[in-house]
DNA sequence: TTTGTGACGTATT
DNA sequence: GAATACGCCACAA
């Protein structure tokens, strides 16, 4: 996946439930922000969360965090999995666990991965904070 | 086209 | 420190 997006981030994406991937102006294949957000999702460790805004930043469009909560929206319908449930907001608070199948699938989820959740809060979240800037260091 | 909404985040009050 | 205000930007109506 590599690439940042910045300027030359795509412009037509089409719905996510379809095709993520777009065609540049210039007709080379890049990946739209979507994929990013899902690929990055993707290597989040076991046992380790981020931030829907670490992310945000980390491709690039810094305050477009809303963004990638959209994207997660579509993650479940994303062929590779997507382990959305490692993607909290910066308060740690499992804001987006009522968008799971079940309410407490994420928690669930979670509690897999060694990562208590208490109060709909995750214990610890700056240890278990992983920041894909960091770690991927792209 | 314009408007409202949202799995967010940061700055103010 | 909680509550508000505002910015962001893709998408649906």
């Amino acid at each position: 996946m590599r690439k940042l997006p910045d300027k030359s981030f795509p412009v037509a994406t089409k719905k996510i439930t379809e095709k993520p991937r777009v065609v540049m102006p210039d007709g080379s294949r890049e990946i739209s922000f979507f994929d990013q957000v899902y690929d990055v999702v993707r290597q989040i460790p076991k046992g380790r969360v981020t931030s829907y805004g670490a992310i945000a930043r980390f491709l690039g469009s810094g305050k477009s965090a809303r963004m990638v909560g959209w994207a997660l929206n579509g993650a479940s319908a994303i062929k590779p999995k997507v382990p959305a449930h490692r993607v909290v907001n910066s308060a740690g608070l499992l804001s987006g666990k009522a968008h799971f199948a079940t309410p407490t699938l994420m928690e669930e989820l979670l509690a897999k991965e060694k990562i208590k959740v208490l109060n709909e809060k995750i214990v610890d979240f700056d240890k278990k904070f992983w920041d894909p800037a960091a770690e991927l260091a792209l």
